[in-house]
DNA sequence: GCTTGACTTCGAGTGCGCTCGAAGCGGTAC
DNA sequence: GTACCGCTTCGAGCGCACTCGAAGTCAAGC
């Protein structure tokens, strides 16, 4: 398939995939009647694992170092092991860290929820006039 | 206290401070003597919010949208608290992406344990020498 | 009174990951 | 045979979030 379908089924433009192809990314593509990308459908199992790589926080230098070592062949298997494994607990690491803060969003909203409540309560109609005594209440909040 | 040693209990850089009050993301600090920032504890608190919106992915445009709001008072408690919903639900989703993620590269690196018992049972002393047909055998783990 | 060091403003520079436009070529449809 | 569309290369530009350097001010310690 020529670059613009390729481009269709993996959701990048055709801009990217040859940026990519031009960083090393990408394999060299052999080029129809000595101009334009001919790929293989098997080049998509690559692009979605790069894309996996990259929506996990993988710097591309880094994708760089595994698309080097791929090319090389078998010889880098435990090396590419290590690399990914490397990645597997920086990935886990960062579900760890988001699910703490997913607890203190949550404590947060409840304050807000809270706030509001006391707000409705002490002046149904109109909060935005209420005074000092309750704005410093509900300080926490903010 | 002085910009540094805020740098200094927050992590950043009095440049970094320095750039967030421009923007908006600080207000404007008193200037003792009408020159240097003199910072009170209290603006750890929201520094430190800060930099869970901002690692957990808010765009620093969202964090100005909400210290905008937090400057004009409690009539924006809904609004705010709206945004931080909002913002709830794009972190557990990132959470859920990144579970899935992780089973994939799981399931990757298992690829790579398995094809390096093969090399090693079938030449146990020099791996880089295996031929054709174990690498085709060996294909999926890259 | 002079050195030192932390502060001030302003604007330019950096690194990342694309993103786009210009200028030109080549194959297919009518 | 020509209009059109998608492809080619190359290099510049962009948006984000800082990051840094220059040139100058100011207060405290010796």
């Amino acid at each position: 398939m020529k670059i613009g379908e390729l481009a269709r089924r993996c959701g990048m433009t055709a801009h990217t995939i040859r940026y990519y192809e031009r960083i090393g990314l990408l394999p060299y593509a052999h080029r129809d009647g000595g101009q334009q990308r001919e790929y293989d459908a098997s080049i998509l199992v690559w692009i979605e694992f790069l894309d996996r790589l990259k929506t996990t926080g993988m710097p591309i230098r880094d994708m760089l170092r595994y698309a080097k070592l791929r090319g090389t062949g078998d010889a880098t298997n435990r090396e590419r092991r290590l690399l990914l494994e490397e990645h597997r607990a920086a990935v886990a690491a960062r579900i760890t860290s988001l699910r703490e803060s997913l607890s203190a969003l949550d404590a947060k909203i409840a304050g807000y929820g809270e706030a509001e409540r006391r707000l409705s309560s002490h002046a149904p109609s109109n909060p935005s006039e209420t005074g000092r005594p309750l704005r410093a209440r509900t300080a926490r909040a903010r």
